[in-house]
DNA sequence: AGCCCCATGTAACCCGTTACATGATTTA
DNA sequence: TAAATCATGTAACGGGTTACATGGGGCT
């Protein structure tokens, strides 16, 4: 459906020329919270964007003998109208925690309390990987023109975090508490 | 990597009997917001959940030439081992509208802003369509053995939402408040 | 000398969407 | 009688992951 692969590397080529390797290891390290990419879908979409004109291999064969890519005009003017643009695509939705939890009847309470349990111990431990982007985020050193932006993405992410781990302790509450006897079904 | 489709559909039957077509309908309505599955996908795994023995053909050509679907008890064991299972399949994550913002900076901030204008325009929409399921949910009348099930993924869509807003709310500030004069670039 | 990380790439495979084809039945 | 809905299915296409292949460079 149209891959948003390119606009991704566009953006990260945005900072600057990179490798396909750095493009890769820099969005991990910033979107990787809400957009991967792999070394399979990278490599040729690298030659597509190439063969496009929107990015130029700027050096080759260095010391590790690696490709350096650099944005050309055109490819900012192509990042700038897939940013303008008002639409953004949401892939059909499949969440298989939830699933799991809405079948849950099928299979004793204890079970979907302690996904719900895994669950939000996940949460807890990328709250502390969010503290970390932030403290990082925050320093007055490092302030620049991202700065509002990456911000931004981050309170996202921070917020789902908090609203999850609410939704845990009422949930947790809500299935914990009445009809555990009324299970049907073979098992104990 | 290993379809969770079937799983869907077992736990659709798992309420009794359907036809491929119902089950679509059922899943729309009930897990929708955070499940989907297209024709395409369900009619390939109906015929090879009935090789596997997890489902029978149990009615054929009605009025509408529909053919109904039961589960087995094999079906049913498979369904209960899959929810038995503590793992859950975390896709790859890619959310546009995330990535978009991310790359602000390359584009006016009133861009930025309209699309956070937008995405809490949606998210007030689904807050109606949730309170729409919560007044079914909570109906006594409707009391079942899923309803604490189901009440708990309704509970979470909510959550998710009020976090959304609130980001938003927060968000918005965050980019209108400074440097919209510190723009680079070509446009306006 | 050996291992791990850097670095580039290809090929197979699969899941899933989209579009298409077909026709019966209800409803306006 | 025309349109919408019910209902079943197939085929093409594409995106993305995974696994594999290959080798240089730096560190111990």
């Amino acid at each position: 459906m149209e891959s948003r692969t390119r606009f991704a590397v566009l953006g990260a080529l945005a900072e600057g020329p990179r490798s396909v390797y750095t493009i890769k290891q820099d969005l991990e390290a910033t979107v990787g919270h809400f957009w991967h990419e792999s070394f399979g879908q990278l490599y040729p979409v690298l030659r597509q964007l190439t063969a496009a004109g929107w990015v130029v291999l700027q050096e080759e064969g260095g010391p590790r003998d690696r490709k350096i890519y650099a944005l050309t005009p055109q490819g900012h003017d192509a990042l700038r109208s897939w940013l303008e643009d008002p639409g953004e695509y949401l892939p059909p939705p499949r969440n298989e925690f939830l699933l799991k939890l809405f079948f849950g009847r099928h299979v004793p309470r204890a079970h979907s309390l302690a996904r719900l349990r895994r669950y939000a111990e996940r949460l807890r431990a990328t709250q502390a990987t969010y503290e970390a982007i932030e403290r990082e985020l925050l320093d007055p050193a490092a302030e620049d023109e991202n700065q509002a932006f990456w911000l931004a993405t981050l309170r996202h992410g921070q917020r789902a975090l908090q609203g999850g781990l609410a939704w845990c302790e009422e949930t947790q509450g809500l299935l914990a508490a009445p009809n555990e006897a009324r299970q049907q079904g073979a098992n104990e």
